[in-house]
DNA sequence: GTGGCAAAATTGTCCGACAGTCCGATTATC
DNA sequence: GATAATCGGACTGTCGGACAATTTTGCCAC
């Protein structure tokens, strides 16, 4: 049964100055690349003391949506980045301990979508940036760290070509938490180097030669390889050195 | 080439701090629950001024890593709240205007799967608030924003049941964008409300029955209708009243 | 142990201040 | 005339202190 009075919670000002601002950026009455007032200014404009300006503008700032070209002092009007919007999904899902089954399946979904799209649509720009984190992992195959990285730039790559910022931003949380992940399989499954290079080769080949339904489909070996890879890591002893 | 030199970028006061403490959390030396020394105390300990702590924690608060009980004052180590965070996605990609056929792609991957996923692991308590949800759109059909949000509650429901939270917390941003496109449709092309009502109820009846393949069938067709509406809308002339 | 109460602590907000730095305009230089 | 050096103003980052409102705590009586 639904109370009948909502309990009122006060905002304190600097949240409220926050909203009322988040309110101008998304009705694009702030434009993005827009400065905005000074701190003093805003601070005689709210009718409020400098210090709740500043905490009010932290919000705004966390949020992405202000922000500073490097070496300027004013602040302007930001579009939240893709990177920034994502860590802090992967930073609240490691925060619900998520499993990787859960990532595996996430990525199940989403991974060879993008790949289909992105042999569908990607610009030579695009293909020529994904066969190159592909070159980089074959070159760096033996340092761990730069291959589970290349891996990950691998993904971002697909779904980068894919045209579709939806999926680019929902598989971009993903990578961050494939990685740690990702690094403890690899230096524990002796042939997942191998399969990944001849994964990589055959999407970066279909989505080249525009073949949706191939680049699909070796996604799906590919990432349906991770999970092999992680069943196999739980039965392998931890190399111990 | 690369730059011989790297722009050095000093991080403010305020954000090392925030950084520090939000590196304890994850790190989990900070737990869930527990609470944050005073501001005052922080300020000594870190050794700067109250002032520059405020700002740090307003970073952290934003980020949904510290929050408060209702009526409480201390400040506590949060879990982000899905909500909390797919609302900041959302509004991310509303800023990168995304377009519609992005959206959609992006359902179609994730939905139908989370559909699936529901239909073999739902509890009890899972199905009953999605039939629920399903009830109370077809109680509400011709008010217009009340069945909007019908709609996208019984997505929000099939993603909770899936048990996966990657793929609910990817799924949860798609909801917000799709709620305004589906006002104006649902509005314009006059089969959409029984076209829903019936998707709504095959998939409720396949997951309550454990059948994920036609629970995933289901969502997929239910999903591509909408893109059938759409494109119906785009032909309609706006009703002019 | 529980309830009640006064004291101490804490947050939200304000005021004023100052060093460092960025910006724009003015002036000096080639 | 174009460019380089210079200067003052504006702005941010940080500091110190202050105060009301409210929460938390410690304590006492029951």
């Amino acid at each position: 049964m639904a109370d009948l009075f909502a309990p009122l919670d006060d905002h304190p000002a600097y949240r409220q100055i926050a909203n009322v601002i988040e309110q101008r950026i998304v009705a694009r009455s702030l434009r993005t690349g827009d400065a905005l007032p000074s701190e003093t200014d805003l601070a005689r404009q709210f009718g409020v003391n400098r210090s709740t300006i500043r905490e009010a503008i932290r919000e705004l700032e966390t949020h992405g949506l202000l922000g500073r070209v490097r070496g300027e002092k004013r602040l302007r009007v930001t579009r939240p980045e893709p990177g920034q919007v994502s860590s802090g999904v992967s930073r609240a899902l490691a925060l619900h301990d998520v499993t990787f089954l859960e990532l595996w399946e996430a990525m199940m979904a989403i991974e060879p979508v993008a790949a289909q799209y992105a042999a569908a649509r990607r610009t030579p720009a695009q293909l020529q940036a994904l066969v190159r984190t592909a070159a980089r992992f074959k070159r760096e195959v033996d340092d761990t760290a730069a291959a589970v990285s290349a891996v990950v730039d691998f993904f971002t790559a697909v779904a980068a070509a894919s045209a579709n910022q939806v999926l680019a931003l929902s598989q971009a949380p993903l990578n961050l938490l494939l990685a740690p992940a990702l690094t403890r399989m690899i230096d524990r499954v002796p042939q997942a180097r191998t399969r990944i290079l001849e994964a990589q080769g055959k999407i970066a080949v279909a989505i080249k030669l525009h073949r949706s339904e191939q680049a699909r489909t070796w996604m799906e070996k590919h990432i349906r390889d991770f999970k092999r890879g992680h069943e196999l890591e739980a039965l392998n002893p931890k190399r111990t050195e």
